[in-house]
DNA sequence: CCCCGCCGTTTACAGGCGTAATCGTACAAG
DNA sequence: CTTGTACGATTACGCCTGTAAACGGCGGGG
């Protein structure tokens, strides 16, 4: 099931707040991305007939609700980059942030505490 | 300057094999992606338009050269990603890997040594 | 009890993309 | 010199995407 990133902006949304009518997404949105409600409404529903979401009727209005989990959207987006352009390696990514000068101190840091901390589990 | 999935095939064969005709790059993709020769000619000719390759003429053909480095590509590709889904920091996504399993030790171990060549770089 | 307005649904439409066939032309073979 | 052929260029076309307006019904206010 292909989302789109037009679709996605809504899906954050979903993921972060849970249930949420149209008019709430289209407020937590609206204003940096400026779509209307109208493509809100549009991107909910083409979420719905994909089965990304599901909609429960309150009243006169729906609750929509993700029906797919973040972590495998993000599993799949961050796979499929991998194996495009790394091999499906993480360590050739991270070496190139490392060469492009994308990595704070803080961010070394953190990398080498989660690492050690990966390789006492694996050991 | 956006290159689109199908595009990309054809800028991995150039990044890789230097400036080709448009037959070599056929021949380099075709197999797998099973495309038509006339296919990957359209493509050549977008990626032309764009400018993200050059073409010099070579007798009756073409050599298509690359105008924008693999690096920056990839750059540009995996920023987004990780701006889009993991706050624009790499932990986030190395953690979400160990999550999900996807670390083999080897994985690990290499990682291991890049962050401590980093650290030592960087203290 | 009737009508307005608010929802979700349907329809719209231009541009990008994947995939490819067709066209026009210039070189090579005869 | 003629002609077939192999190129690049042009055209095609349906689907997806981003963006949004139009439509139709139902429920609440008068």
């Amino acid at each position: 099931m292909r989302i789109s990133a037009a679709e996605s902006q809504v899906m954050e949304v979903l993921w972060r707040d849970g249930p949420s009518t149209a008019e709430d997404v289209a407020g937590a949105i609206g204003a940096d991305q400026n779509w209307t409600p109208a493509t809100v409404k549009t991107l909910l529903n083409r979420l719905l007939t994909k089965g990304a979401v599901s909609a429960e009727r309150i009243g006169r209005r729906y609750l929509y609700a993700p029906q797919i989990a973040r972590s495998d959207y993000v599993h799949d987006e961050s796979k499929g980059l991998l194996d495009r352009l790394f091999d499906g390696k993480l360590a050739p990514l991270v070496s190139h942030f490392a060469e492009t000068k994308q990595l704070s101190p803080q961010d070394i840091a953190e990398l080498k505490r989660l690492i050690e901390e990966l390789d006492d589990d694996g050991a």
